[in-house]
RNA sequence: GGCGGCGUAGCUCAGGGGCAGAGCAAGCGGCUCAUAAUCGCUGUGUCGGUGGUUCGAGUCCACCCGCCGCUACCA
């Protein structure tokens, strides 16, 4: 018995700043997967938020002359109009400072205090006053602070500890016998080599400041703003509010992060989880880094690009499209301007976008704008065959990526039937027979087919091109919306309901001049 | 230092014992429905180096060179 509801997350991001590329990079990754789950007539949850506690959302505030509160409010707003633009499709948004999370994460605390989970103890680390922060031993160059050139002062605090250390075997075990709990492969090899090396118990409380959820039975502590954050794949599905709404929907079934953030989700979390004797995410998936090079944004950092500057030129298809096609996901990855105006020339507006204005412009110059009867099985000849059959063998492959976290083939996989169709055209030539009336079912027999084509590929780029595929599905005369389209049940040929009138329309993705 | 990964066409990469591949870029040809588009054909490779195993090695082994990741409580 398979749940149903499929549960997919990003990471919370950390409301310090505006997002930047990378944040949305992990973003549309999920979406497009959520998007394509839906497709496959899965129920699914979709979930993202921000992380809004920790001394450093509280100098950040401070330095703004605001409180920390009013600082995350003002800024929250830049997060979700960047999602809105990129047409992210969460269900849900949470933010760690909302009432549905902070009370259930004191319930979850109490709950481990009192299996004996959590303890007091004393962390005894090296503190740069400079820094105002404790530093690791390895940080430092001869002993001082890198940053400010002096000794940093051993200081101990008083903190609560998980037992963390307990769980080194449970989560070896964990990971040797269910490969996929933790991928790529690379990075479940990682986290096994480090965690074979011991366990630490983790200081889970901070005393110095306050802008945290308070531990339920010893106000002076804040938690530590990591334990708090991970706890909102729980809270914002019901954990401690509405059990049988948790049940339904947690475990989650991917959780997407990027890479810095393994260890977190990898080794702290399912620790906790397993404390609680709590079901464990089923995937994490850790993508990599992306790196900005090429000329024009050479200047650039990652996190100096926001994102609307590439919406603005490529529009959020072209821009969703660019860094799942042109990144392989889980690997490090480099953005550069010049490669995106390669990718969107030559695949979306010279392969797709055309494809599709070629197709409208001859049904309506040929066929007077109507989709004529759909061919019989005994009008169809090789060509037609072979277009079908690279279509099925596409539409499996983008199964098999998609399944297997791939959205890179997924989508290189799906050129092969734009490729076919576009091939097609040339092999079966409409406007040859155009010219010859003889050849006039003929030509209906080709065009039906094509404009078939293009409803299947509106259901088949959905999930990734949201815009364009509800562009097209309305040029095609095509009723409703693609997004409530489920894809096994309308991803064979033959459904294009004959008479339907199509409209040419602009450019699906007008092509990108480059200047120089 | 330890553990792990990568190095294949001009570019981005796939392939993991049996005739070196794809896309893009380039060159040539075709077509005229289309967004200077599209279709077809054509390259070029010491598969990072050296040495091994093997009838046979991008592929397996050893060493070397060059990049890179991880090495936990800053989100």
């Amino acid at each position: 018995m398979s749940k149903e509801i499929f549960y997919v997350t990003t990471p919370i991001y950390y409301v310090n700043d505006v997002p930047h590329l990378g944040h949305a990079y992990t973003t549309v990754a999920t979406d497009f997967v959520a998007r394509y789950r839906r497709s496959q007539g899965r129920e699914v949850f979709f979930l993202t938020g921000t992380d809004e506690h920790g001394q450093k959302i509280l100098r950040t505030a401070e330095a703004a002359g605001l409180s920390p509160k009013e600082w995350t409010d003002q800024i929250v707003p830049r997060w979700t109009e960047v999602w809105a633009a990129l047409d992210i499709s969460n269900d849900d948004f949470i933010r760690t400072t909302e009432a549905r999370h902070e009370g259930p994460v004191q319930k979850f605390m109490q709950d481990l205090y009192d299996r004996g989970e959590i303890y007091l103890g004393r962390y005894e680390g090296l503190y740069c006053v400079g820094c105002e922060q404790f530093k690791q031993p390895d940080e430092l160059v001869d002993g001082r602070c890198p940053l400010h050139g002096t000794v940093p002062d051993a200081v101990e605090e008083e903190n609560y500890f998980f037992r963390l250390s307990n769980y080194a075997d449970r989560l070896i075990e964990l990971w040797e016998t269910v490969p996929s709990s933790v991928l790529p492969e690379t990075r479940r090899n990682e986290v096994l080599g480090k965690v074979r090396g011991g366990l630490d118990d983790l200081s889970i409380s901070r005393v110095s400041f306050d802008w945290g959820v308070p531990i339920p039975w010893d106000d002076k502590h804040v938690i530590y703003v990591w334990i708090d954050a991970l706890q909102n794949y729980i809270t914002a599905v019901g954990y401690g509010s509405d059990e049988a709404r948790f049940e339904r929907i947690w475990p989650a079934d991917i959780h997407f992060v990027g890479k810095d953030i393994l260890w977190f989700h990898t080794v702290i979390w399912p620790a906790m989880l397993m404390a609680l004797e709590l079901p464990l995410p089923k995937t994490v998936f850790a993508h990599g880094y992306l790196q900005v090079g090429g000329e024009k944004m050479s200047k650039s950092t990652l996190t100096g690009i926001s994102p609307h500057d590439l919406i603005d030129a490529f529009g959020s298809d072209g821009y969703r499209y660019y860094f799942m096609r042109d990144i392989s996901f889980g690997g490090d990855g480099d953005f550069s301007w010049e490669a995106m105006v390669a990718r969107y020339n030559s695949d979306l507006a010279n392969d797709f976008g055309n494809l599709a204005s070629r197709v409208l412009n001859m049904i309506s110059r040929y066929l007077d704008g109507s989709v004529p009867r759909v061919p019989e099985e005994a009008e169809m000849t090789l060509p037609e065959q072979s277009m079908i059959d690279v279509q099925q063998g596409t539409f499996a492959a983008i199964e098999k990526a998609m399944d297997d976290i791939a959205p890179h083939d997924a989508l290189k996989a799906a050129w092969a039937f734009v490729r076919r169709a576009n091939s097609y055209v040339e092999e079966v030539a409409p406007w040859k027979l155009a010219k010859d009336d003889a050849e006039r079912r003929r030509l209906e027999v080709v065009l039906y087919q094509l404009a078939d084509a293009l409803r299947l590929m509106s259901l088949m780029l959905f999930p990734i091109m949201p815009k364009a595929a509800e562009k097209l599905w309305s040029r095609l005369g095509l009723e409703g919306r693609v997004e409530d389209r489920i894809l096994p049940e309308e991803g064979r040929w033959g459904l294009l309901p004959e008479g339907n009138k199509v409209t040419i329309g602009d450019p699906l993705f007008p092509r990108i001049e480059t200047e120089a």
